[in-house]
RNA sequence: GCCCCCGUAGCUCAGUGGAUAGAGCGCAGCCCUCCGGAGGCUGAAGCACAGGUUCGAGUCCUGUCGGGGGCACCA
């Protein structure tokens, strides 16, 4: 299907190169040309402002030049008019039967409606969660799993090839607490007088769900691993965790097709072989301090063993970095590297990461890794996603995973529901910090954007319910007798390949949600106003309205769809 | 102190350097003898402030003020 701002750029610049020949204008190199739906609908459908940039290289003013473009404007059969206005606008209209025609092709493409080849033949790899399997997912972290899922989807639309990643860190010190605590849960279980940590002590996972692992693990195991360390007992809650996240990704729609750990850049040396190739390039230095550390730093760090840094202030970070500590470990920037050099050797076109608003920094330093090693980064997109807020009783509820006091993703779903989650987590800049109103969420369910949304697809199938009790069919139907009102939303139908096109390519999937919103506020006053089988209406413009209704439970879907939405027959 | 994000309607937020800045919720009214009410229509109400760039700024730049987050030999 065609997008028609790229439809109606082509003939823009056809028509400059036109009039260039004839002398009509001066000849300059044509700037990237931008057309989009003009705010007022008494302004046309699309609207052009080339010619007020062109005022100053055309030495012309914006008026003649918009009215030269029109004269040497080819034909398209897509268009009714276009006239030049105040300014130095190109305002354009479509032609109604044009638009009444993509009816048929809204319904031909179906589900591949406006699948883009903006990413024929890439590949992308979009990494989103990216949890420590150490407690089930909190609705922070839902917020990117949503956002990056999305953004798989539209890459997707985009016609890229893309595969879903799940970073995980399986080697740090935060698993090696989860063991801790899962076996002092475990020793619980087993009756043993063990003293269960204190609320302020961080290295302990108060999370109840601890205590149903470790009554697991004394049914499957008995008392056998009483003496072990906690090696053992990471392993079973890692596993045991990692069920429960894909259990609940899965609750909305999420699959990630590659879980990749941090262990396996050690077993593969990849960090130390990182760390070498740093070495080779004279990025690292050994010392107890940063170099051009102040006199308090330097007097805090004499009694260190020395570290090994990495240099990034050379690549315009303020401060150097610490990638292997004093103790010989490394610290989380090493492996993160190695990681990233090896997304990068897997080939992909694209890279995607979504990251919270706290990492902004780790991710810099990375990047910094990366140039050290001469690489090129530019195919890596980071989205920084801002933090969520829970709001409750009007009151701002801070969320920690280890606190115990945890809003968990499974939670909200089953207060509200999976496409109610997806939605409010995606309806938002990822600039912006996002406020989740749980009582809102629950309570006011009724009235959310989501059911108004999906509603509009409901209406659709009941119209195709009632029509096949009475024995009416859209079979031959003539789309020449729609009226206006079906016009008005298949104009806004067609925005949908670029809604995906500048979602996708932008990467900002909150345009996806509030374009849903906007297509069933143009759906549902058409609902009221068009009745299909009404017993006044004749069968032959029944047919034909039936099929306008086929056309949009098509777009209703496909933009349900890629949101990871369900399509519902009924409410 | 330094770095990042945000300041748009009473609240929560959209807005790609273009024309008269939009939605949801809330508020004030109105409309269902419909196949389909989780619906439709109307109204009140806004770009934090000060400079700058531009033919044109909510949008870009600088500063001020306000809110959130980050500044570990944690991940």
């Amino acid at each position: 299907m065609k997008l028609l701002p790229h439809e109606h750029a082509r003939l823009i610049e056809q028509a400059i190169r036109s009039a260039q020949a004839d002398g009509e204008l001066p000849v300059f190199e044509i700037p990237a040309i931008e057309i989009r739906p003009p705010k007022k609908a008494d302004q046309g459908d699309y609207a052009c402002a080339v010619a007020m940039q062109l005022s100053k290289v055309a030495g012309k003013n914006p008026s003649d030049i918009a009215s030269i473009i029109l004269k040497h404007l080819p034909q398209a059969d897509f268009l009714s008019s276009a006239e030049v206005v105040k300014p130095g606008f190109i305002n354009f209209r479509l032609n109604d039967n044009w638009l009444r025609a993509q009816v048929e092709t809204i319904i031909n493409e179906g589900e591949a409606l406006f699948q883009l080849e903006i990413g024929k033949g890439k590949r992308a790899q979009v990494e989103f969660v990216s949890a420590n399997p150490t407690g089930p997912l909190h609705i922070g972290r839902s917020r990117g799993a949503m956002v990056g899922d999305t953004i798989a989807r539209l890459l997707e639309a985009a016609g890229y090839t893309v595969e879903r990643e799940y970073y995980f860190n399986n080697a740090g010190v935060q698993m090696a607490n989860l063991g801790n605590s899962m076996r002092i849960r475990y020793l619980e279980a087993l009756g043993v007088a063990v003293e269960i940590p204190g609320k302020d002590d961080k290295t302990f996972y108060h999370g109840e769900y601890l205590k149903d692992f470790a009554r697991n693990l004394v049914t499957e195991q008995g008392d056998s691993l009483k003496a072990d360390d906690w090696k053992p007992f990471k392993e079973y809650a890692e596993k045991r965790m990692f069920e429960i996240i894909k259990t609940t990704l899965k609750r909305v729609n999420i699959q990630h097709d590659v879980f990749f750990n941090e262990n396996s850049l050690y077993e593969s040396e990849a960090v130390w072989e990182t760390l070498k190739k740093l070495e080779d390039g004279g990025n690292i230095y050994s010392a107890n301090v940063r170099e051009n550390a102040s006199d308090e730093e330097r007097e805090k760090g004499k009694n260190n063993a020395p570290a090994k840094w990495f240099r990034s202030s050379t690549y315009g970070d303020k401060e150097d970095r610490v990638v292997v500590k004093s103790d010989g470990s490394p610290t989380y920037t090493l492996p993160d590297i190695a990681y990233h050099i090896n997304k990068l050797e897997r080939g992909f076109d694209l890279l995607v990461n979504i990251l919270g608003a706290d990492h902004i920094v780790e991710h810099q330093v990375v990047k910094y890794g990366l140039q050290a090693l001469g690489l090129d980064t530019s195919p890596i997109h980071v989205i920084i996603i801002q933090f969520v807020r829970l709001i409750r009783g009007g009151e701002i509820d801070k969320m920690s995973t280890r606190s115990g006091n945890i809003e968990t993703l499974d939670d909200l779903i089953d207060q509200t529901s999976p496409d109610v989650v997806r939605y409010i987590l995606l309806a938002r800049s990822a600039d912006s910090h996002l406020d989740f109103d749980l009582d809102l969420a629950v309570k006011q369910s009724n009235e959310n954007p989501v059911y108004y949304i999906q509603n509009a697809y409901v209406r659709c199938a009941g119209i195709f319910r009632e029509a096949e009790a009475r024995g009416v069919s859209d079979e031959g139907a003539d789309v020449s007798k729609l009226g206006n009102a079906e016009l008005r939303f298949l104009r806004k139908a067609l925005e949908l390949g670029d809604i995906i096109e500048l979602a996708a390519t932008q990467f900002e999937p909150h345009r996806i949600a509030f374009y849903a919103h906007e297509l069933a506020s143009t759906f549902h006053p058409i609902y009221d106003e068009v009745r299909a089988l009404h017993g006044d209406v004749p069968l032959e413009l029944q047919k034909a309205r039936l099929r306008f209704y086929r056309a949009a439970q098509v777009v209703l879907k496909r933009v349900l769809s890629l949101m990871g939405m369900s399509a519902p027959e009924r409410m």
